[in-house]
DNA sequence: TGTTAGATTGTAACTATTACATTATAGTTA
DNA sequence: TAACTATAATGTAATAGTTACAATCTAACA
């Protein structure tokens, strides 16, 4: 719990139960949880948590780079990870799971001389997941 | 006119009005809009249109593969184009810009032999465009 | 030309998120 | 330790984008 304290107090945020349950659950939960989710999560322990103070935190730790927002292509809701290395998404069509991607990829070097100055990159992929193709020989 | 009937027909989707309105202007107007900017904008000739007839023609029209959806990381909205070539998008942190990117780049020939079968792409790269590089040097 | 499956329309519902006002509390100071 | 104050938490209501639904209409075919 202190290395959550300790990220807090680094950006001058103050400590709150709220914000360490979050923290603690992002950290814990790795599966880029909605904002609901996490709600929904804490909520058992914590009845009298507000979804407002859910949205509230989130807000203030992603601009203040303690967690990362993005979201899938295809969905309607924003998705939080605690502060990760770069990687990207693989999304499965049939079963919908999700896989982290860890291969690094060359992206920002392409873009050494390129006239616009890329700073960030978002991406998903999309396909048949692994286990969907040996449970499907129709995807192969 | 005749090539969006073409394209309709097809597909086995009927012919009205309301789908050739959308067609036309998706092709016109290669700005990735919005549903409702598509909306607007017809409503001007054909202010009898349903905005509930443009979500259910996208909706149809991208199931059909016609028109592409997609949406940028951090809007709230759906985006269509009429049928591109594969694409990235590049959107300026500055002006809000979004700008095509056309390098190709080998993001499918990495996953020759991947786990998982990846089948489609989407990705956005954020920083700051040419313009605002020009006009601010503090970018840079 | 009549029939009918599918399309269009308007309204209402829904989901994720944000705005806002009130109450509470963390962290500082006396 | 008590009091103070800036910030945080809460609940309600509002908003934006989208979808569901029922009634009406029309494109495409026999």
């Amino acid at each position: 719990m202190q290395k959550y304290v300790k990220e807090l107090k680094y950006h001058k945020l103050k400590i709150t139960p709220q914000r360490l349950d979050i923290l603690k659950f992002l950290d814990n939960n790795r599966v880029h949880p909605s904002a609901d989710e996490i709600y929904q999560a804490i909520k058992i322990d914590s009845p009298a948590l507000s979804k407002t103070t859910v949205y509230n935190n989130i807000d203030v730790m992603v601009k203040n780079n303690i967690i990362k927002s993005f979201r899938f292509m295809d969905s309607n809701e924003l998705r939080f990870d605690y502060k990760t290395t770069e990687h990207y998404h693989f999304i499965c069509r049939e079963c919908k799971s999700i896989y982290d991607i860890d291969i690094s990829l060359p992206y920002f070097e392409k873009f050494k001389n390129y006239k616009h100055k890329v700073e960030e990159f978002y991406g998903d992929y999309k396909g048949v997941c692994e286990n969907c193709l040996k449970n499907n020989s129709k995807n192969k």
